[in-house]
DNA sequence: TAGATTTGACCACC
DNA sequence: GGTGGTCAAATCTA
């Protein structure tokens, strides 16, 4: 089962003095870190995401998994991707996108509006009466989770909440976090806390009114999430 | 059989 | 030299 609490989403710090992250603006020109639940991981981002690699980070109790875009041969998309289970909260994952989406496909699911394939964004709808709605809409929205691993093209249903147990309204991903240059410069970052869960501002991603939707997955308290350790999933890390 | 994942090794950076 | 990021061969799966 998944609470209101299980599906947020916050802005990690940027964390200028760490050194990891400074390692990583060395090599990256764009980096956009979100923490999400397994949920809104199993939900995927929209995009299609290959791993190709996994580490053991230093002090970090789960190890990283890297993730490129499928699309890096054949069209020769830079994004890359690494997710990582947060050490104070297993139920939530570090993902840091780095770098710009530049394949046109893939980033959306079938039959979803694209408004611009280049330049997707979230949408953040601040209304709380809608998650009850949209909750009891959960069951026709859900996507299987393997389905998911297998192909993470359909929209993702990140949430926000500002403390664990409230929920300020849910973000859904469109088609991608990262990749709208105009709007990439502007992704402020507000710290996380230790105690994480916490919401910071997304700049980039678009308030919208009523056009803006929610969307609830039902995990069954991430039941599932233990079954996919046999399925190659992109949760081994966290073994 | 093709595509995805795993995993050890290598490379770049501090 | 330690660490994070990436590569690529081996392996797995549909």
């Amino acid at each position: 089962m998944s609470s209101i609490a299980d599906c947020s989403i916050s802005m990690l710090s940027n964390a200028s003095d760490d050194p990891i992250f400074k390692a990583t603006m060395k090599r990256n020109k764009k980096r956009h870190e979100l923490r999400v639940s397994k949920a809104d991981l199993l939900a995927g981002d929209g995009h299609n995401w290959r791993k190709y690699g996994q580490k053991e980070i230093l002090g970090a109790k789960h190890r990283r998994a890297y993730y490129r875009c499928t699309h890096r041969n054949s069209q020769g998309c830079k994004a890359v991707k690494q997710v990582q289970g947060t050490d104070e909260d297993p139920t939530f994952f570090n993902i840091v996108y780095i770098g710009e989406h530049t394949s046109a496909q893939g980033q959306r699911a079938p039959g979803q509006a694209a408004t611009d394939a280049q330049a997707p964004e979230y949408k953040y709808n601040a209304n709380p009466g809608a998650s009850s709605l949209l909750q009891s809409q959960s069951s026709s929205l859900t996507v299987e989770p393997e389905q998911q691993l297998q192909g993470w093209d359909a929209p993702a249903p990140f949430c926000f909440s500002s403390t664990p147990a409230m929920v300020s309204g849910c973000l859904v991903l469109e088609s991608s976090p990262f990749s709208a240059p105009s709007r990439s410069k502007n992704w402020g970052v507000s710290s996380a806390t230790s105690d994480s869960n916490h919401v910071a501002s997304f700049p980039p991603f678009e308030v919208a009114g009523d056009d803006a939707f929610f969307r609830f997955d039902e995990a069954d308290d991430y039941g599932f999430l233990d079954d996919l350790d046999s399925t190659s999933d992109v949760f081994s890390f966290l073994e």
